[in-house]
DNA sequence: TTAGGTGCAAATTCTTTGCACCCTG
DNA sequence: CAGGGTGCAAAGAATTTGCACCTAA
């Protein structure tokens, strides 16, 4: 596994040079709750990656784990699988299409495409599972957020600047 | 919008078909949710969907909201954006990639491909706002599940069978 | 040294559940 | 009329926050 051990490797390093250009703290905690995440390849939840890193630092508190996960999705060194820090939501059309996604207010809405209807998956997926169906979803910046323009930074810049 | 109102009321027959065939009884409360479900095209989450429904049943209960909107999932007549009734999950997976999601364990893996580097977009999304990245979900059953077979039917169909 | 970070415990927020009455089939 | 469905209130789960002590820089 040497290709994936330098892939962490390599996530880490780009993880401390990040958190020394932002002005945030390497901590003990922040350090191992990056590399739990990084380190496993199944999207862990908080309580998940909370005990994952207690084996390694016991006094590991869950409130940290999720402060932790939070600023470093802010700091743009993770993402959330889904819609970040919001409800479920709920969706009536049964059609298959596919999502724009604005990552800024979370704005979702439909859009259709026939050309995506059978996208040409890699021979690697099979060892994962039979796929029933695709579904593509497209990020950006919906218009409303793009009017108002640069109003506001990272949420971790703001921190910084204090 | 004569299309959009047919589609509706398409969606309303099939829910009301649904039901029938299921033993589900078709209550005021539950077509008001289906409906304001099937009407909206934002994808709300289940306070929106109860504000909403209040409007025309002031007496709906929240708790009523989620119930009837899990078992609308159960009966398969709409579906969860993201992760269905889990928690927030995290991924360090900055490169471009994609997903397989298992409908029925959740497991998520990562997989690539050169191919959906650069999906050719519709037009119609150029006024929803400004696409930065697209990402594909392929959704099926993982081999563990499909391991253990049709073991369980959906959870609407036990309740039935009582 | 010192401002930011952490652990603890309490507070919130979101969602689910028990129960008695109500309404669909 | 019978059994599922609903509203209410209270319980549970997940996540966040206030505060005093701790530690990286």
């Amino acid at each position: 596994m040497k290709h994936e051990d330098r892939e962490i490797d390599g996530r880490m390093a780009h993880f401390e040079e990040v958190c020394r250009t932002e002005g945030v703290k390497l901590t003990h905690q922040r350090m191992e709750v990056f590399r739990e995440v990084a380190v496993r390849g199944d999207h862990p939840d908080a309580e998940s990656i909370y005990e994952g890193v207690r084996q390694r630092v016991p006094t590991m508190s869950l409130d940290t784990v999720y402060r932790t996960l939070w600023l470093l999705s802010d700091l743009g060194l993770i993402t959330t699988l889904g819609p970040s820090r919001e409800r479920t939501r709920f969706d009536a059309n049964l059609q298959p299409h596919h999502h724009f996604v604005c990552v800024r207010c979370g704005l979702t809405r439909d859009f259709h495409s026939d050309a995506f209807g059978d996208l040409k998956l890699p021979k690697s997926i099979e060892s994962m599972g039979r796929v029933e169906r695709t579904h593509v979803e497209a990020r950006g910046i919906c218009t409303e957020c793009a009017k108002k323009k640069t109003e506001i930074g990272t949420i971790a810049t703001k921190k910084k600047k204090k």
